[in-house]
DNA sequence: CTCCCGATAT
DNA sequence: ATATCAGGAG
């Protein structure tokens, strides 16, 4: 077990202070040069890999340019331009139709709105952070992916399990000042040590604070067999 | 809750 | 073979 009794909120400051340590330089790492190209890039990095994206996204990228570009594609061909990308034929459609409201709606601009990004098709709360965060600078609430949800849970920080309570908890936890900077530095951690399938506990700069390291169950195992 | 759904690591 | 990847809709 941990060997400290921290609050949630000691604890999220100590995580932040050693991981900015180890991620100085930690940021997006989905490639876009304007705001359509990051939440075009941010709806098709759901449930796939940045890597993955950036490599379809430059070919993509070169072939269409503007929401009515997009907004006039073909469904069947834009789902073959995406088809390497989990969900294309989700993800053509739901490009489609929110860059056809782009259009219509919002003079061909990407909102600066929660509410007017959430009503886009295929964008829910973490990808209106994203897009508000690097394409508006404008920090209304805590990015919450897969890497922000299982560090915090395992580092003891949050005992919920949607992403929209975790976020509500993390923004009572984490000076505003720190939001941004907070998720960045789950997902370069998450991505590299704290692994969803097998994390490298013995590698981990928050192992002594970690309630869920695997060092401890090891040791209390060697200690058993010590019969 | 289920469905979507290819590439990659283990 | 199976779990996982910067999730969201119905």
């Amino acid at each position: 077990m941990g060997t400290r009794l921290e609050s949630p909120a000691e604890q999220a400051a100590e995580v932040i202070d050693r991981l900015f340590k180890e991620y100085p330089d930690t940021t997006i790492s989905l490639d876009f040069s304007n705001r359509l190209e990051l939440l075009i890039a941010v709806i098709l990095s759901a449930q796939c890999t940045d890597e993955r994206v950036n490599k379809e996204t430059e070919h993509l990228f070169a072939k269409y340019d503007g929401p009515e570009d997009y907004a006039n594609a073909d469904q069947e061909e834009l789902a073959a331009d995406l088809d390497s990308i989990t969900y294309y034929n989700n993800k053509a459609g739901y490009i489609r139709e929110a860059c056809a409201i782009i259009a219509a709606e919002h003079d061909g601009e990407v909102p600066d709105t929660m509410s007017e990004l959430t009503d886009l098709p295929g964008v829910g709360r973490k990808t209106a952070n994203v897009v508000l965060q690097h394409g508006h600078q404008l920090i209304e609430g805590v990015v919450v992916d897969t890497h922000v949800q299982r560090l915090t849970r395992r580092l003891g920080i949050t005992e919920e399990r949607s992403p929209e309570r975790i976020e509500r908890e993390l923004m009572e936890l984490v000076p505003r000042e720190h939001w941004q900077e907070f998720t960045h530095l789950c997902i370069s951690h998450g991505r590299a040590t704290c692994t969803a399938r097998n994390p490298d506990c013995g590698e981990c700069a928050l192992e002594d604070v970690c309630p869920s390291s695997k060092l401890d169950s090891e040791m209390d195992l060697a200690s058993g067999e010590a019969w």
